[in-house]
DNA sequence: GTCTATATCAAGATAGAC
DNA sequence: GTCTATCTTGATATAGAC
């Protein structure tokens, strides 16, 4: 049953996103599946294994995403706003960005993820950067600005929001985005 | 010795920057000390009792920093800028604000030490808040804005910038100190 | 106050039956 | 492909000697 592999896969980034790399464990998932921790080591027989197929499958997704937005038709300062709200509005209010949560656990990473955790975190801020500069294009953002720096920006400042978001409540995230907006709009 | 305690507490919140809660073990700190793992449990017999010393100390440091801006005779610009960069720049390039690391690792938290996190970052926040509504009266940021949206906006970037830096390198925290720069001062 | 020694437990991991 | 059983390791934690 390669299925069996996928939802492996899926439940590790959601145990990420809610608990990070160090803290969930082979008993997290098998239990969540009604099977024994033996039967995961079979699909991936090392943590490793799985923190791998965790960054690919994070890769493929974020490729997805991209795709799907480069081809809307929408405007560019549409695709930029749709492309934050999606990276912003997947996660449950508990959550936080898998990036943001290996970034975290990035000592704990074994040297493989550590490298797939860098190609991750530099294609989300490629594409980042390109959806800035569109807007600067059809000047709707301030032009003057670095396209690079704006992008790396509103990153930091989302996930930053997910952070504080667990803690201090559901606003955070809105007041962020918000401002953000306001910061962009501005001349 | 009462300086032992300091000692410990203070090397948990480097390491607490570094791998986070879940990660450190008693046997990091007995190491780097010289004693044994038995000795850190005299001071601090359990995980969460030091986990409560860190988070007190947290406040403590900030309630500090918060007192020599509130003394300094700088400006409104200056002191906000100052405390960013107080905030930003005590950390090596590897390592991460300790309450960005607690949140993330929120979930495994003992409820008693949860309770201290939300306490750091509502006081974190609400200081934040204070100077951005000094620099506001000051007119040199925009009085539009709200001074709470602002505040939270600048602190999310900057502690996702340094997530960020530990897999993109140095550049990405002066990068996004500059674009906030950039943010504030327009009109 | 620091030590040795040890208990306990959970996690990662492996072998071999079905 | 999933199971039971088992091993190893490392972490939290405790007891008691010095």
């Amino acid at each position: 049953m390669e299925n069996r592999k996928k939802q492996i896969v899926d439940l590790a980034i959601k145990l990420i996103q809610q608990k990070g790399y160090v803290a969930f464990s082979y008993d997290d998932i098998s239990k969540q599946l009604g099977v024994t921790k033996a039967s995961i080591h079979y699909h991936f027989e090392k943590k490793e294994d799985l923190g791998v197929a965790v960054t690919d499958r994070m890769l493929l997704r974020l490729q997805e995403s991209l795709m799907s937005i480069k081809n809307s038709p929408a405007s560019a300062e549409e695709k930029l706003k749709q492309f934050i709200q999606q990276q912003a509005q997947r996660f449950e209010c508990t959550e936080i960005c898998p990036i943001s949560s290996l970034q975290t656990d990035y000592e704990s990473l074994p040297s493989i993820v550590q490298e797939k955790i860098g190609e991750v975190s530099r294609l989300e801020l490629r594409v980042m950067k390109e959806l800035v500069a569109e807007a600067q294009a059809e000047n709707i953002l301030n032009s003057s600005d670095d396209a690079h720096q704006v992008a790396i920006t509103i990153l930091s400042s989302v996930k930053g929001a997910l952070l504080y978001r667990r803690v201090l409540g559901d606003d955070v995230l809105a007041d962020v985005l918000n401002q953000l907006n306001r910061f962009l709009k501005k001349p």
